[in-house]
Formats: structure tokens, sequence, C-alpha cells
DNA sequence: ACGGTAACTTACCCTCGGGTCACTTTACGC
DNA sequence: GCGTAAAGTGACCCGAGGGTAAGTTACCGT
């Protein structure tokens, strides 16, 4: 709080304001999806209502499109990082799971985001939401290629469904520790590596 | 058509629009959710109207429960008929997946309907889809513990982890296919069992 | 103490979609 | 041909939720 901000405020600064909006925001759209999320009710969490809301996002889709962007960009950054390190193909599932466990630990519901099939099919959201979409869909099919050419077999279309695969396993794991908010990041990794350990000797 | 049906009819008796009407509403519902469904546009793709749709099945919960049940019926019929003929556990993965896919060959999004996560929380739809996934979480829940103690391990949190995540793979697979038409049940069941064999070597 | 500005609210509009009513059209039995 | 009953429709109501206009409250600097 070291630098004094502008005269004239009541409540909470906007910056802050917008940050509480952005937790609120994507919680409620993760689980409700976009269509079922309500700004109202986004706005009654915070304590607010909505024509702050509208000030400071203007539109939903602008609301929706902070939330996505924050999620977005927290998430490849770290899966980027992750595969960069490289390591035995084996190796890489259980390093990004722990990669996405830690960066979300407490914003779960942020991966949703990213799959959310209720959002408007044209327009900005649709764009970035494919945008991102598409980043992880080549990680994962990266990875899959690194794996399944380490045993051989190489149909491409294998690949590209092991790949989808994938993403959907993250996402039930996600959805499982939804249900579980006590067991931290670290827990889950080696839940997941146990799992990986007992079922495929990975 | 040897029954002769009763007098005054115009169009289409109602037995076979109610069906029709069913499969619209199954790959409306499951394409943009109960929340994200239209009931104009599930009639218009029929070619009726509205008040018909809700002269037959009385309210969009009507609809969607007809819808429900039909696929909910068909799934646990055929997985607990696959299930009860038994079998190695690492065999019964591809065995549940191909009875699925023979199952919803021709009607891919109904598997959709069960994962629904915008449909009310409670009410008679609720309480239906909740029962169906109830049954499918304890064929899954048994399959695992089969695959887990095969293995000498098993943590029952652990198995209810795996139990989710399968059901999310089949959720992934069948969106992977809805995307692929012109891959039927065979292939599709060839492709499962190629990726098992070269990813985990089942 | 007081003007100014950012934070915030009350009360409203409008569209979209679920749901309904009164009505018309068509096929069959006689 | 004509009465009857099922099949089907046009036009409406209404509540929920996105979006907005205009005003109010509280803090700051001078």
């Amino acid at each position: 709080m070291t630098e004094s901000r502008a005269v004239g405020t009541k409540g909470m600064p906007r910056e802050e304001r917008e940050a509480q909006l952005v937790v609120a925001g994507t919680e409620e759209f993760g689980r409700a999806g976009y269509a079922g999320a309500s700004m109202v009710e986004i706005a009654r969490r915070v304590g607010v209502t909505k024509p702050l809301l509208y000030q400071y996002f203007g539109s939903k889709d602008g609301l929706y499109l902070a939330c996505l962007h924050r999620a977005g960009d927290r998430l490849t950054e770290g899966v980027a990082t992750t595969m960069a390190a490289g390591g035995e193909p084996e190796r890489m599932p259980l390093k990004v799971l722990s990669a996405i466990f830690t960066t979300f630990d407490h914003d779960r519901y942020a991966w949703r985001l990213l799959r959310d099939e209720t959002v408007p099919a044209t327009g900005e959201i649709a764009a970035a939401a494919a945008d991102y979409r598409r980043r992880l869909a080549a990680f994962a099919l990266l990875g899959a290629t690194q794996l399944m050419t380490a045993r051989g077999l190489a149909d491409p279309v294998d690949i590209e469904a092991i790949a989808q695969v994938w993403t959907g396993v993250v996402d039930s794991l996600i959805s499982w520790w939804i249900d579980r908010p006590d067991e931290d990041a670290v827990a889950m990794t080696a839940r997941c590596a146990r799992i990986m350990e007992g079922l495929f000797g990975w």
C-alpha cells in the first residue's frame, strides 16, 4: 500500500474489485458454464450489484474473456514450461499433471473455462477459447506422438484420439478434485503417480 | 400396420412423431446441453411446431426425461450384460467400450445426456440422471476394483478416482467419435484395442 | 467546508425462450 | 358428403436474465 491511490474513492479500488469479480466469475462460469451462469449472481457473490460489473467489464462476454485469459495464459504457460524441460515420454503426463494441479490449486474451476461447450459458437470468446484449446491440443499431440513412436506404433489418427482422451482425463481428474477440497496439489499428484504406477507400470 | 389406427388422423400417428421428437431432442440436448437447447429448435428439426411438442411431452423436462430414459436404459442394460459375462479384468474396458459403441452407433449424442451438468440441480431430471450415473459408477467401481486388486494395490479412494476417470475417458472417446461420423462401431472398437495394446500392453 | 471524482446503486428496458389458448386442417367411418 | 377426432398451428403471455440511464455515497485534496 505504499503508493497512494487516486483521489475520491468509496469502497474498494477498481483493480482489487475487478480481481474479486474475475475470481467469482471463474467459479460461477466453471460451475454452471457460460450459458448457465448469471451476471447478477456473480455480482452478488462479491457483494456488489450488476451495473458495477458492467461498468468494469462491459458485458458478459467481457467478463468471460477476462476469466478465460487469466486461466488460459497461466495454464499454457505452465504446460509449455513443463514440456520444454523434456524428459522420458512416460514421465511427461505426470509432470504436466503436477504443473496443472500446482497452478490451479486454489482456483480449480479455471480449467473448465477452456472446455466449456456452452460458449457461443462464434465471436471473440469462441476464437480465444479455440486458440487456447489448439495450443493445449498441440502439446497433447506432441506428448502422444513421443509416447507412441517410442513404442513403434504411430497411426496419426490413433495419436489424435489419444491426445483428445488425454485432455478428457485431465478434465475428469479436475472434476474429482473439485469435489475433494481437502486434497492439495501435492497429494493429488502423489495419487496420480500411484495410480499410473499401479495400472500401467509407468 | 395390421392394426388399424384410430379414426381421424392428419399427418403422422402420435407414436411415430414422438419417436422422431425424442431422436431430435437427444441430438439437440446432447449438443447444446439441457440449458442451451431450445424447444422450438427441436420442433423445427422434425418439421412441426412447439405446441405439438408440448402436447406430447408436457414440458421441456418431460421431453428431456423421455430422451434420458431411452439413453440410460439402453446403456445400463448393455453395460450390465457385458459386465455380467465376466472375463479377465484387463479385457473388460474394451468389452464395455465395444458394447457402448455398438449400442449408440446411430445415436452418438445419447451418452452425453447422462453427463449433462447444465441440468437443474433438483427435481425429477436430477433424480433420474443421478440414478443412472450411480449405476454406471457402480460398474466402473467394480471394474476398477477388479483391476487394482489383481495388481495388489487397493486404496479405496484411488479406486474411486480411477472409476471417475474411466467415465471421462468414455466421454472423450464419444466426443471424438461424434466428430468422425464415418468411423463405425467396429472400427472404433478396433482403434481402442490398438491404442490400449500400444500404450499399456493390455 | 467544499468541490471533484471514483465507487456504487435503484429502477428501468428488451429480448429470448418456456409455456398456453383458441383455432384450423386432414383423414377416416358411416 | 359429412360428423368426429386426432394432428397440427398462429398468436399470445410471462418470467428470467443481459444490458443501461441517471442518480447517490463516500473519500480525497485544497
